[in-house]
DNA sequence: CGTCGTATTTGTTGGACCAGATAACCGTAG
DNA sequence: CTACGGTTATCTGGTCCAACAAATACGACG
């Protein structure tokens, strides 16, 4: 593993500054000592004679590593490998909390295309029991209040329903959008709460899944999904910052 | 904007470090003094005086803010914002690059849930433009030399082929994934070069797009991804680094 | 077994120096 | 006088050092 340890851009020439040695070394580190999750790194004074760099300097290196998720610190503590490295993604991802309007359309789509894909995994593979539990995820709508609760019971039916696909993956990136997400339903809720609403199309979804009615639930998802729609359409121009592809 | 700001869990008391406090600060500063991608950040040493707070502190929260992609740093050129937000989640997934055996079945699953719903909105609405361009994509994989361009040079189809369907979270998911992706092509390509196979199968699956044939184009590009699996099923026991399905 | 000190470790600060780049300055040629 | 090339001053990030504060793990002790 570590194959490609480069993360500056590979046209830059050869300048690999002392913190960003340390960053690979300390890595390769953990790996050749083969540290769990849980395990302690060494003190920082420790590491610094290690490696020969200053504390400084390894409190840097600490500090990616600690933002890439790889470790957790604790004063006295030291640093211990973290499992729970998709936090880590999903704090970067959350942590670049541009929501543009235009980009609802966009989101959807996305979801849509998730949410079918999983669908038809779930028409072939799922159980009763499946069927049940996200039934009761759906009836947590029913006792959220206020328009917080609301998006996130909302969210979490259709994590539910990707997570029964039975794709990590997908599952994976669908919470790595959960902030997103939650965030342009906060959006609707707060247009029009709809709770009863939500919860019966909801039902009318997992119906259609239990049914193995694959016709059926791409209908009902795919107007679900274009439901919010209204309350974002002609809300404004374009996005400020659209990212220009990068290369 | 910017009214979620605390990472931490919702469970750790207040216990805000200076640097996570420069971190939301420097953020705010951004944010209330609209500065826009490519302009630059006060010094450090202004910084620090600005908050109250040593240049070292400062140092770390920049680091944080680095791995975070809001800022670029260059010697003397000082801190710039960033945009180009989806490389800094892209480094931070690549950063954990177990790839494990196992997941290779499930990341394929993922890429056909992706693949073949961009598909369909492929098939309604690109043009004979489109697919020539794909088609001019598919054939620099007979130029690519080595295992690592040709690697490289299955990914850019696939990657084109998501590209075309206009949707740019997908795409933007894509792209996150392409460590993985191309390493795990890299084993196949490894295994087998298979150079024209492949670029025929590709060919086949464009051509499908193009005479908006979808059952056709669902059923080439699932034995396309699933090609690759005789190569890395049986090969070992599972992934020695299972994530525990994070909470 | 419980309590308390103490030593160790991280968190934070201030300062120092270096390498590199930019800007200001100056002398000279036209 | 102006334009240009080279030199110097200065500024900035990168790295290091020393020190103190705060928190806590660990062992001594009652």
């Amino acid at each position: 593993m570590s194959g490609r340890t480069g993360f500056r851009a590979a046209v830059e020439p050869l300048k690999i500054s002392a913190v960003d040695r340390l960053v690979d070394e300390i890595r390769a580190f953990v790996a050749e000592q083969g540290l769990q999750v849980g395990d302690a790194l060494p003190t920082e004074r420790e590491l610094g004679e290690r490696f020969q760099a200053s504390r400084n300097t390894v409190r840097e290196a600490l500090v990616i590593l600690r933002a890439y998720g790889l470790v957790e610190t604790r004063p006295k503590a030291g640093a211990v490998i973290a499992g729970d490295h998709a936090e880590a993604v999903r704090r970067v991802f959350a942590f670049h909390n541009g929501v543009s309007p235009d980009s609802f359309r966009d989101l959807q789509g996305f979801r849509r295309i998730v949410e079918t894909g999983v669908g038809e995994h779930i028409i072939l593979h799922a159980t009763g029991a499946d069927f049940d539990r996200l039934d009761a995820v759906n009836d947590e709508l029913l006792a959220a209040d206020g328009v917080e609760e609301l998006a996130l019971a909302d969210y979490r039916f259709h994590e539910a329903l990707v997570a029964l696909g039975g794709n990590r993956t997908a599952l994976a990136t669908y919470r790595l959008m959960r902030p997103v997400i939650v965030d342009l339903m906060h959006v609707g809720k707060a247009a029009r709460p709809a709770r009863a609403e939500t919860h019966e199309t909801h039902g009318r979804i997992a119906a259609a899944l239990r049914a193995r009615d694959r016709i059926a639930f791409a209908y009902l998802l795919s107007r679900h999904l274009d439901y919010g729609l209204q309350f974002v359409t002609g809300s404004g121009p374009g996005a400020p910052r659209g990212d220009p592809g990068d290369g």
